[in-house]
DNA sequence: AGCACGCCGACT
DNA sequence: GTCGGCGTGCTC
């Protein structure tokens, strides 16, 4: 018998089968998915892999698998296979993604180098009952240890790690002998298991609610691969229709996985789970988690102690037992789709794995996607609706200012005289504001008056952003730094001005126009550290702070009940944007902005200062009237051949050598072209062109753009293309389909 | 990616 | 003669 392998590795022109025998004593046990140690090369080099399938013979000469190492399921490897062609990207790396946290080969390495970590392996039980004898296996926790690495019973990572200095020596013995064992010095423990909540109950349900529950589950109870879509404004509902759908799912003894935006993925959120399932059904998945936590969730949803998950993007490929229900909450966002290879968008993977397990999806937004919506208006997905606010909270009144008039009359700060004078009212009401500006930094760009001069990254082509705390001008996109200049470097002049406004800008004038106020910031500045995010939110939430600032993160499914004012700074940031997404994406953020006002008993008030009144997205936002904006905009894109009426493939080709990535780009033009004459395809090439950000960290990126209905047949076409190209040196190709950047 | 093979120029 | 530069091609 042979197998087919694929080689664990990012190399792109390793991307294929290769065959190996299946020695005797694993004829019987190898199945499609294993985990395999191989010969590779000429120096028959150890490499891992994965079975993808089998042979009953093969007519050149090969070599045996060595061992099986770990397993997948079958289901994830037809998932891979699929993702790989549908985002241009190895087998191995889709695979990756579904493998326990920690066990990659560059990760270990990695560690291995830190010396956080010490992997060794286990090849069998007789080892373990040697070493024991040889007492170089004293004490019963090293021996709970040994026993779980060997059958992957139930112990935490704690355990392992609580291992001492003395122990050490012991993984080192083992070390010699071909052990597994995974050995880390710090680790947080999970967070989840401090917290003492509440227990909560069923609420009772609206109407609209209940249908819209009775149709999910009319789909669980027939194993239907239905795809919905729960469209309600903010604070309407959907949370408690997820948390009984997901009950229904728990009495079926299924498990259910819910996706949420990385950055709404708070305590109070996964707390308003804990309370109604309780901690230990619950596995909760996203960046911030250490591998020890990671490592732990991920066990205890593959030995089916917790059949509850909660995570961002990658918690789609969560290693469940038996799927029942998926959700996907604010389906819009942003944050599903993934920048980095695989570039794949876990709403797709959702409906895939819909329907390879024929459970239903559940797609829920106040904004939904364009497309998504435009599939309910074409009734392939069932759109349910839920009209009311449940907690029967007014909307906010919303108030657009026009800032050229305020220019006009002389005001030239940041802030009109109606958002001027409610943040001076909120203040004597000891009600709290939010404001909102989508911007970092202090200025956005500084330019000399004389020459026009403007200061520039030195490895990327873009303005630097002038941070004043720091009193650095930073590259938002490589990180470069450097030191604000006093004097021209073009001209010399002295007459050197800071133009644009960011977050610490707004914070610097708050405090002179408001010394009373307390306020605090929130951008990618103040939150990298862990739990800093959380933090920030806790101090907002206990109201030790009148005014909160903050780009995009503020606005994501937060819940302040004291927060009665939100002003929005400049509505027209994201309207620039060279995205024909700019319309959606400024409707969007503007609608989730106003929600965050008056949430309770109190009644809100959002105030949007920007220079386009009558620009559709701010007027309808305004209103908080998708259905019109859906309207006007579905027009446009059908126009204008945008999704959802068209896809768009962008071929990025990245290189130090201006000249070599003009040449590679320009053949893999022409050869599309040629293609496209020979096949008579449906496809619109665009020519070369520099990425709008043309260069970054030195290197010089030019594109091509295509746009079709994405097929299995360009697919391949490209794919061909492509192929020939990727040996090239020191050339970068990317592909990204329906990319959410297009910088 | 890594590694071997091979072709060519430079140098003790 | 032989050492080392890197371009090319292969890995079951």
């Amino acid at each position: 018998m042979i197998a087919q392998v694929i080689i664990n590795t990012n190399v792109k022109t390793l991307n294929k089968y290769f065959s190996y025998h299946i020695p005797e004593n694993l004829e019987n046990i190898i199945q499609i998915g294993d985990r395999v140690s191989i010969p590779f090369g000429k120096g028959d080099k150890i490499e891992e892999g994965f079975v993808v399938d089998f042979l009953e013979n093969c007519n050149f000469e090969t070599k045996d698998i060595i061992r099986i190492v770990d397993s997948l399921s079958q289901e994830n490897i037809e998932l891979a296979k699929w993702m790989a062609k549908q985002y241009f990207c190895n087998i191995a790396e889709c695979i990756k993604l579904m493998l326990p946290p920690g066990t990659t080969t560059k990760k270990i390495e990695k560690r291995m180098k830190e010396k956080m970590v010490h992997f060794v392996k286990i090849q069998n039980e007789q080892e373990v009952i040697e070493a024991m004898q040889n007492k170089k296996i004293k004490s019963q926790k090293q021996l709970r240890v040994l026993e779980f690495l060997l059958h992957n019973q139930e112990i935490l990572l704690s355990d392992v790690i609580q291992l001492t200095d003395t122990s050490k020596a012991v993984v080192k013995t083992l070390e010699k002998n071909g052990w597994i064992c995974i050995f880390e010095k710090q680790v947080e423990r999970n967070a989840l298991a401090q917290k003492k909540v509440k227990p909560s109950k069923k609420l009772v349900f609206t109407k609209e609610q209940e249908y819209a529950y009775q149709e999910v589950a009319e789909a669980m109870d027939d194993n239907m691969d239905a795809e919905f879509l729960l469209f309600g404004v903010t604070g309407s509902g959907k949370t408690e229709v997820y948390l009984q759908l997901i009950e229904k799912a728990l009495t079926q003894e299924k498990d259910s996985i819910m996706l949420v935006p990385e950055i709404s993925l708070t305590p109070q959120m996964v707390n308003r789970f804990i309370a109604r399932f309780g901690e230990e059904k619950i596995a909760v998945l996203h960046s911030k988690l250490s591998l020890g936590e990671r490592y732990d969730a991920w066990y205890k949803i593959k030995q089916g102690r917790a059949k509850i998950i909660i995570g961002a993007r990658s918690a789609i490929f969560a290693p469940v037992q038996n799927l029942g229900l998926l959700i996907i909450d604010e389906e819009h966002d942003s944050s599903y789709k993934s920048e980095m290879t695989p570039k794949y968008d876990a709403k797709e993977v959702a409906q895939y794995l819909s329907k390879q397990f024929h459970v239903p999806l559940l797609l829920g937004s106040a904004t939904p996607d364009l497309p998504t919506f435009y599939q309910a208006q074409k009734e392939q997905i069932e759109l349910l609706e839920l009209t009311k606010r449940a907690n029967e909270s007014q909307l906010p009144t919303v108030e657009i200012v026009d800032l050229r008039e305020e220019l006009a009359k002389g005001n030239r700060s940041m802030f009109s005289e109606k958002l001027h004078q409610a943040i001076q009212s909120n203040l004597e009401k000891k009600q709290q504001t939010i404001l909102f500006l989508n911007r970092r930094g202090y200025s956005t760009f500084i330019m000399c008056r004389d020459c026009g001069y403007t200061a520039k990254c030195k490895n990327c082509n873009i303005s630097l952003t002038y941070h004043r705390k720091e009193n650095m001008l930073k590259c938002h996109y490589c990180g470069y730094e450097q030191k604000p200049m006093k004097t021209c470097p073009e001209c010399g002049s002295q007459n050197i001005r800071y133009f644009g406004t960011g977050t610490q800008k707004v914070e610097e004038q708050i405090a002179k126009l408001f010394p009373q106020a307390t306020t605090m910031r929130m951008d990618i500045d103040t939150v990298t550290k862990k739990n800093s995010h959380e933090e920030i939110l806790k101090k907002f939430q206990e109201e030790q702070i009148d005014i909160l600032i903050g780009t995009q993160m503020v606005v994501k499914g937060h819940h302040f009940p004291n927060v009665t004012l939100v002003g929005v700074l400049a509505a027209d940031s994201s309207l620039n944007m060279e995205d024909y997404r700019a319309n959606e994406k400024t409707f969007q953020i503007l609608t989730q902005v106003a929600g965050r006002a008056g949430r309770e008993q109190l009644p809100g008030k959002v105030i949007i200062q920007t220079y386009n009144p009558d620009n559709i997205a701010i007027e309808l936002a305004s209103k908080q009237d998708y259905k019109s904006f859906y309207d006007t905009e579905i027009t446009i894109r059908k126009q204008l051949k945008y999704p959802p009426f068209c896809d768009i493939i962008i071929i990025g080709v990245s290189g130090l050598k201006v000249t070599k990535v003009q040449e590679v780009s320009q053949k893999i033009h022409q050869e599309i072209k040629q293609q496209i004459l020979q096949n008579k395809i449906g496809l619109l090439l665009y020519p070369v062109v520099p990425a709008p950000i043309d260069k970054i960290n030195n290197q010089y990126r030019y594109r091509i753009l295509i746009k079709c209905l994405y097929n299995p047949t360009i697919q391949d076409l490209i794919q061909k293309v492509l192929e020939k190209q990727y040996t090239v040196k020191d050339i970068r190709i990317s592909i990204d389909v329906n990319p959410n950047n297009m910088m």
